[in-house]
RNA sequence: GCCCGGGUGGUGAAAUGGUAGACACGAGGGACUUAAAAUCCCUUGGUCCGUAAGGGCUGUGCGGGUUCGAGUCCCGCCCCGGGCACCA
């Protein structure tokens, strides 16, 4: 009987989803085991071969578990809110939810053929109400926290309000209590807070909620009509689409993430995380060590904050941010036209545009000087674009002596250079060094820089000022999108304060809206329904970002139908942690620290007992899609100039593409091609515009070609793979059919052409996609499984090449056929096996145990083609040896084993047997052959019995007679044996 | 610039400091077949010697070091991938 996947894996697919076979109930009696995948968002495009490549891994982890006893949480849901879905109902006018629904079928039924055993009734989608009330109650919860640094936690709000009922605010506090300190320096007491009206009271406690709202610079996309969080930007434009970003200052709902930012650097050393990705994160959080120095100036003080405090004696201006809110003030009247100048190019100028800059030095003075806390020498304060509002104070204390950015600005406008370490050669540049030795006259002179920056932060606490500070670079997260296609923010207006809207109210289901545009006077969409109001009082209109789902949707799988809870106590305290959660690298900086921090969050208040997520994480790495690419030379134009004015403009496309290979493409765009090249390009030039007449009777032009020198057009364009075979050769009659650009199409030179491969990332764009559809069509899931995880290790990128995919469809044949005999028949023996067969069986056992563990992936398949190989030659067909091999087999290629299973007389699912144990005894051989080495060089090879001990297998070593004619009757200066690997005799 | 990864045949890749290249693809050769497909077998890092059986040398980005022995450990470079970046 011939191995036919395509029959029985829709057998066992079938069979699955009647007995609900993977469906997991809460079972304290059992251990439990959490996997989870990084939900997809579902796209318009389908899966292609890549997305598949982690949810094999984890089900693989999920399947060995279930056979060693666990139960195991398995679940897969949809991150179905984003911007995709609402760009195309801009497009096309269709309702989003409906459009999801479509790609959510889809990519349902492309999972379902791959065989993964998710439990699908506990599935989740971010944009269901019964899931989105959840995540509107969490942001609730936010907007009803404050944090209190003493406690390092998150405390309700109510607290916070009994607090300064009782002991008011003072200055003190708030460095102690984490909130929006530098918009809140003044203190009140207890009495002034009674006092205090609703209106003030309600703002006071803005400056204090996890979740709040506040004027902010934020990160404007104009093309998407919304605003964007730091990290779903990259280098200057944002991530999905690539358009071009500007900061402005808006009214804005952030939430407070740097109250967590210690914690979340902290929480990183516990975590089984890969190093790259705990990296990525540290950086993105950025802390770094050093003081706030406030300089005086008048009544008032810049507060600066540095790392090098050490340097205080060096300091030769102070540069104020242009966005800093004291540049106004302290602008004397005759330089305010030049810094008022400065100050608006300055904000008028995009991301972009000062990323692009960073080399320009710009800059005004403001006319005021500040003292030095120190020396009380008088320090001339500028306004520079290198400092950045939004980081520390937005004001530096520039030491050009030891800092190279302040250096170049000092060089630029002719400030003062002053020395601040020994051997610095500060007419070159700046001195960075970090074990320097302070030369600055003052009382740190001598030290080393560690040993100065300690004394500095003490004197400047003992003069009141400044104090240590520890900074970082990580912002509040953005959290208003002004948006349709999220989650409703579920927060109502009174007099212009945001209330929480109450629990009973959740959830504040999206309103239907006529379009999902902005209204006209720029209102996000949502103002556009209809009574979107709460008891009379205006709803908030913008949406929540895409992360906000996914930050918990960990925690409703537990419990996914739970209406009174986002998931039960009973449910939580069971399946606690995730215990391995696989998705892409691409999250680091975004939905991982998001993820980590809501839980860190919920766990402040008690809704979950642990404050990390997930204990491990593996990155799987992009499956790459080889782009064919073909090299096109166009002819720049028809000439019209003839004789009959009549005749037609024919426009450019009119004349056929003519394909070159590489090397020409190359030579011509860099101006050489030869004296043969040009006599090609003159036959096809008359060729070209016959065809061009032929196409167009009436016209008398001649084709006017540019080439080489007067320079040709040449450019590449990707096309389908499709029209392309194994080896890259092109069908020329299929890509003139398929489209109309290249209808006309002719070649360079006769012969096949052979498109050019290039990697990249596989994107319906690149029209580089392969569909796990048409290989599981042509092979089987068990194929594609297998070939997918024998690619190479989980963790690295890499692209896809089709043509490898054979060798494991021919192992899962071969594996079906040592169950079948000659006749075809299915047939296993119950004969005792023999001890090579049994060796076989227990080193494969052994091998894809541990690899499974390792989650090793790629050498437990090879393993696998190993033990059929061997099996094979061994002509094993025995029951003993077989059984085991199929359960091993299971987790990785599912339908096979079942099927197999069922053959072999079980009754029931392959997923209740419990993995085999493998043995040493097995492995044990009875003998090894030792290579013999003579100063690690020269080889022998000798059989010795196994279980000679390292002595023993020395001195037979010596006796032989062929290693004592090496040796030429001189004794060896020493032996080394390494039991089972290698005997070294040093002469 | 700073911080993480990584560099091994034609390709994807294996290798607790112990016979480098397992396994697979591709390529070459052979068997079966009228033929093709499918299947099976052999060879396959480079190079040299030998009619052959077989053997020698060399080889894991480059240069050093530790060691009886280094792809693996240490030092110094080069290159590739990723993260952060006028972050004070």
């Amino acid at each position: 009987m011939q191995y036919d996947p395509t029959n029985i894996e829709r057998k066992w697919q079938d069979e699955w989803r009647k007995r609900h076979a993977y469906r997991v109930e809460n079972d304290p009696a059992r251990p439990k085991y959490y996997v989870l995948d990084m939900f997809p968002y579902p796209s318009g495009a389908g899966l292609h071969v890549g997305h598949p490549l982690g949810y094999i891994a984890s089900d693989i982890v999920a399947r060995y578990k279930r056979h060693n006893g666990f139960n195991v949480l398995h679940p897969m849901g949809y991150d179905s809110f984003g911007l995709p879905a609402e760009q195309y109902a801009i497009q096309t006018g269709q309702h989003p939810a409906k459009t999801t629904e479509i790609n959510l079928a889809r990519y349902r039924e492309q999972l379902d053929r791959i065989g993964f055993s998710f439990d699908w009734s506990r599935e989740v989608r971010t944009s269901d109400p019964s899931f989105y009330r959840w995540t509107q109650w969490i942001f609730l919860q936010l907007f009803d926290s404050w944090y209190d640094a003493t406690a390092d936690k998150a405390r309700p709000i109510s607290e916070l309000i009994a607090r300064f009922e009782q002991q008011g605010c003072t200055g003190q506090d708030a460095n102690v209590l984490t909130g929006d300190v530098e918009r809140f320096v003044g203190g009140f007491s207890a009495a002034e807070w009674t006092a205090f009206d609703e209106r003030t009271k309600q703002m006071v406690l803005q400056h204090f909620r996890l979740a709040y709202l506040s004027d902010a610079w934020v990160n404007w996309c104009p093309a998407l009509g919304t605003v964007l969080a730091n990290d779903e930007v990259k280098d200057g434009v944002s991530e999905r689409g690539g358009h071009p970003v500007e900061r402005k200052r808006m009214k804005q709902w952030s939430l407070r993430i740097t109250a967590y930012a210690q914690r979340l650097l902290d929480g990183l050393d516990g975590l089984d995380w890969s190093e790259s990705i705990k990296e990525a994160q540290r950086n993105w959080i950025g802390r770094s060590e050093g003081a706030t120095v406030r300089f005086p100036i008048g009544e008032d003080f810049i507060e600066v904050f540095t790392t090098r405090p050490d340097t205080l004696f060096g300091v030769s201006f102070i540069t104020l941010a242009p966005e800093h809110v004291l540049v106004p003030k302290f602008t004397t009247p005759d330089r305010k036209a030049e810094v008022d100048a400065y100050v608006n190019s300055a904000k008028n100028r995009s991301e972009r545009e000062r990323q692009a800059e960073v080399d320009k030095v710009s800059g005004v003075f403001t006319g005021s000087y500040a003292r030095h806390p120190f020396t009380g020498a008088e320090v001339p304060v500028w306004v520079g674009d290198y400092v950045l509002a939004g980081y520390g104070t937005g004001a530096v204390m520039a030491v050009p002596g030891g800092d190279q950015r302040d250096w170049r600005f000092a060089k630029h406008f002719g400030l003062p250079i002053i020395a601040v370490t020994e051997g610095a050669d500060i007419d070159k540049e700046a001195d960075e060094r970090k074990d320097a030795t302070i030369c600055s006259e003052g009382f740190l002179k001598g030290m080393k820089v560690p040993q100065a920056i300690t004394r500095a932060i003490q004197e400047l606490e003992k003069l009141g000022a400044g104090e240590g500070r520890i900074n970082f670079r990580l912002r509040d997260a953005a959290f208003g999108r002004q948006r349709y296609w999220g989650e409703p923010i579920p927060i109502y207006y009174q007099d212009g304060i945001p209330y929480p809207l109450p629990e009973r109210e959740l959830p504040l289901k999206l309103p239907e809206v006529d379009k999902f545009l902005p209204t006209e006077d720029g209102e996000p969409p949502l103002a556009r329904a209809a009574n979107w109001s709460y008891n009379g009082h205006p709803l908030e209109t913008t949406t929540m970002p895409g992360w906000a789902g996914s930050s918990w949707y960990f925690l409703r799988y537990m419990d996914p139908h739970n209406a009174e809870r986002f998931a039960s106590p009973e449910a939580i305290q069971y399946w606690q942690q995730v215990d391995l959660y696989v998705g892409g690298s691409e999250h680091a900086t975004g939905h991982l620290l998001y993820f980590r921090f809501w839980t860190k969050f919920l766990f402040d208040r008690g809704w979950i007992t642990f404050d990390e997520p997930a204990k491990k994480l593996v990155n799987q790495g992009m499956i790459q899609g080889v782009s064919q690419v073909i090299h096109c030379l166009g002819f720049s134009m028809i000439s019209t100039t003839c004789a009959d004015d009549n005749s037609p403009t024919i426009p450019l496309r009119a004349a056929p593409v003519v394909l070159v290979p590489k090397d020409v493409r190359n030579r011509a765009v860099h101006y050489a091609l030869t004296d043969d090249d040009l006599e090609v390009l003159g036959t096809l030039e008359k060729t070209v515009t016959d065809a061009v007449r032929a196409k167009f009777p009436g016209h008398r032009g001649r084709l006017f070609s540019e080439v080489g020198e007067r320079g040709a057009i040449v450019y590449s364009r990707n096309i389908d793979i499709q029209l392309v075979d194994g080896s890259g050769v092109l069908n020329v009659a299929l890509l003139k059919s398929s489209n109309k650009e290249f209808e006309d199409v002719m070649l360079w030179e006769n012969g096949p052409y052979v498109c050019d491969p290039v990697v990249e990332k596989m994107s319906k764009s690149k029209f580089n996609v392969v569909n796990p559809d048409d290989i599981i069509a042509k092979y089987g899931a068990d194929t594609l499984r297998l070939y997918e995880m024998f690619l190479g290790p989980l963790e690295q990128s890499k692209p896809w090449d089709t043509n490898g995919i054979e060798g494991t469809f021919r192992f899962l044949r071969k594996f079906w056929n040592l169950f079948h005999g000659a006749g075809d028949a299915f047939g296993v023996s119950d004969d005792a096996p023999t001890k090579p067969e049994l060796k076989v069986l227990h080193a494969t056992l052994k091998k894809v145990t541990e690899d499974i563990e390792k989650m090793s992936f790629n050498t437990s398949v090879a393993q696998f083609m190993i033990a059929v190989n061997e099996l094979g030659s061994l002509k094993c067909n025995k029951r003993a040896v077989l059984e085991p091999m199929v359960i091993a087999l299971a987790p990785f290629a599912p339908h096979i084993a079942e099927e197999l299973w069922e053959k072999l007389g079980h009754s029931s699912s392959i997923t209740t047997a419990p993995w085999p144990q493998w043995s040493a005894e097995h492995l044990v051989e009875d003998s090894f052959s030792y290579p013999i080495s003579f100063n690690g060089k020269t080889r022998l090879q000798l059989e010795f019995p196994i279980a000679l001990d390292a002595k023993s297998v020395e001195e037979q070593v010596l006796a032989n007679p062929e290693v004592q004619a090496r040796l030429e009757g001189k004794a060896p200066k020493k032996v080394i044996v390494v039991p089972k690997r290698i005997v070294n005799i040093v002469v």
